[in-house]
Formats: C-alpha cells, structure tokens, sequence
DNA sequence: TAGATTGTTAATCGATTAACAATC
DNA sequence: TAGATTGTTAATCGATTAACAATC
C-alpha cells in the first residue's frame, strides 16, 4: 500500500504532486510523450533535477530523442504517492477552516477522503456541510477506530490542539496535519505535519522586501 | 520598513516566526532569559542552529552563563519580519477558505492586516464576514491603488487563479499569495508564495510510510 | 548519420552540526 | 574559581547542478 521508494527526499516527495498535476494537464491536451528539459521550463526546475526525480519513482527510462511516456509517469508518481490507495481522514474543529477543507473536493485526488468533522460546539453537531456530518468529539474515537481512520486534521484554536492531538493519537491515528499555530508532541511513530501560516509568509514578505531592495 | 537582513537563508527565515510565538509565551510566562539550549529541546532544532539563528536577526549577542534576553529577541525578530510595519492585504475568491481568512484574527499578529475579499459572485458581493466586506472584483483596482494594499492572497478555483493573479499584478501588487493548486506566472518583480496542500499531504503521508516499514 | 535527449558520475552549493576557545 | 553558555571556524551532510558518455 502505498509509497515504494522511502530513499527519496523530502524535497523531491514535495515536487511530485505538482509534476503529476503537471503531467496530467498535459496528458489532457494530447501529449504522449515529454522531455525532461520542458517539464523543467514549465515548472521553474532544472531539467537535470526532473530527470533525476523521475528516476526514482519510475520503473522504466526515459527514451533519448523522445523523452518521457506521460501516461506510465502518471502511473508511477499516483503510486509512488499512494493514491491508489486512499486513506481515510476526519476533521477536528468545525469553524472557518474546518469547514472549508469538508468543501474541499480536492483531497480525494491527493490520496486522502475526508470522512466527517467533529466539534464541541452544540451550534454545528449533528449540521451537514458538503454532506459531510459534524458529530460530538466524544464519538470521535468509536469512529476513528470503526472506519479505518489514519489521518487527522487538527483545526482547532490553538490552545486545544495539544489536547486534540492526544486524543487523536489515543484514537490510533497514524498521522496528524496540524493547521493550528503550534508546535506540537506527538509520540515516536505518530507522523506530524504542522501547516505554518505564518511561516509562509515571513516567506513572501522577505521575497517582497528582496524586491523592493533591487529597485 | 520591514525585514534588516536580506541574507538571511529561506530557512533561517522560516524558522523565526516559530520562535517568536515560543519566545512570546515563555515571556508570558515570566521568563526574561533563556539559553539557547532551552528553545532547541522544546523546539526540536539544535541548539547550535538556535544560536546561528539569533545572531543573524539579534543585534545584541548572548550571555554566557545567562542566555538571550526574551524581551530584547522578541524585538528583533519582529523587526526582522516586518511586523513593526504591518502590511495590507486583500483576499480574492470568498468560498470556504476565502471566508476563513477573513475571520482570521491571526494575521495581523503576523504583520498582514486583511482589509477586505473580492469575488464575481452576486450571491456574496455585498456581504460581511467578521467586520470585512465583500466587493465586485470589478471594484479591485481601485481598492487596491486607494489603500496601499501589497498583498493578494488568491483562494479563487484553480480555473481562474491564473487570471486573478494577472489582474493582482496590473494593480500593482507587490506580493501574492496563492492558495490554489495551480504553479502561477508572475513577472519578475512580483513575490509569489503557493500554498501546496498536496505537497504536505504527500510529505505527511511519506511520514506514515516510514513509520509503519519500521515496526 | 547527426542530433536530441537520456542517465550517471563528479563538482558545487547551501544548510546543519561538531569542535572548541572565549567569557561572564 | 568552576562551570555554563556563548560565538566562531571547520567538518559534514544533503540537495542541486555541471559535465559528459550512452543511445535511440
């Protein structure tokens, strides 16, 4: 299930979705075959690093002269992704955020099927968005454990989301994507990603800054 | 205005708004020193890395024996991130994710302060979400020009982001901030920052992986 | 064939860590 | 003073790029 090559870089694993979405666009347009040095202009990389991304996920070579089979890239990435097998995942935390990422039809195309959210608020449990239910925290963990749920998304204020996370780790859970502002503990073998906002834009701003200096 | 040191690696930049929200609540707390020892075990990063970090936003060095001096770092890395010269921002695409920035108090602690959404919608033109309006994207420009505004933060489906995002730029925005997963052309001159959910999805999931080859 | 494009090996670049002298 | 902690210089690690032979 899942991911074959564990060697690859965390920086390569971050190129491969934008690749696929890539790949898939132009698959769309009627392309067979791509070159690496295309890929590369296309998606601001080198075509060095292209070639050498593509060879870790795919099985066959690319062809001199021709370039790349779209559809086996397609193939390989989606697998060595792991969309072949969706996992499940459940929201924590039904305000703005929360009920954006229910809306969001996206995440199934990434490999991920957002099954319900969960709150403490009386104001949306038992309410529908995008016809997925918003049910009481307290159920959390007899459905967690009943639908094969390895994912959670942590959506809360930030000061509930450590509670939130022992929870959820209490709960099995394999993984936690945490988008609320704080460093959090998970246990050894609990994978922890944390959405920093702000982070992104210190990113932006120095970019900005970088700019307004050249001129 | 905003960020000193222009040197400062992406990764190094990244890392300050971390420590600020640590440092903040540590001074909270009624610390007025800490050693870089301390951030790195409650941080996991390494102390020397800690150290290099200070040096590079800190005017003043450390203490031997005594640390860094919360309230003085806490300055300087604000300083550092602009956040003494707060930036206005608007958002394009009021949907789901949209709305949830707006009602984000966050931001403004992040040195971006959302002035108002734009959308072409009829259904939400004309509405308020948490105190801040919602505009024809027709009246954009002129917002834009009238309230210094340098940051467009794009959540418009991936169809149009390209579109807004040339729009953005003919206003003359300085920054955007693209939440839809879509790669996006901008001039040279024009920060671009490109939220890819799919890419941490892929890295959370490549986490998952690794720790279920392991047991 | 000639030429475009690949895959591989070595070099470079950037970021992190190790070692250690300096200092309060 | 002794010891904790800093800042700096060198070493390591990881990722990207350059060079180039292989090949269709």
């Amino acid at each position: 299930m899942g991911m074959n090559n564990v060697n690859a870089s965390k920086a390569t694993i971050s190129r491969m979705p934008a690749y696929l979405r890539f790949l898939r666009e132009e698959f769309s347009k009627g392309m067979k075959y791509i070159s690496s040095a295309y890929v590369a202009t296309e998606m601001d990389v080198s075509a060095i690093l292209v070639r050498k991304d593509f060879a870790l996920v795919s099985s066959v070579s690319g062809k001199p002269r021709l370039g790349f089979e779209i559809t086996r890239l397609i193939q390989d990435i989606e697998r060595f992704l792991g969309y072949d097998s969706v996992r499940n995942a459940v929201i924590v935390g039904a305000g703005g955020l929360g009920k954006a990422f229910l809306g969001y039809e996206g995440f199934k195309k990434y490999g991920m099927n957002v099954l319900a959210a969960f709150d403490v608020s009386k104001e949306v449990i038992g309410e529908e968005f995008f016809d997925k239910k918003v049910y009481d925290v307290k159920e959390m963990e007899a459905f967690i454990r009943e639908n094969d749920v390895s994912i959670g998304i942590i959506t809360v204020p930030k000061k509930f989301a450590q509670s939130i996370c022992d929870e959820l780790v209490r709960c099995g859970i394999k993984g936690v994507w945490n988008f609320a502002p704080i460093q959090l503990d998970v246990p050894y073998g609990v994978a922890l990603k944390t959405e920093d906002l702000a982070s992104s834009l210190a990113i932006l701003s120095a970019k900005i800054m970088e700019n307004s200096l050249e001129q």
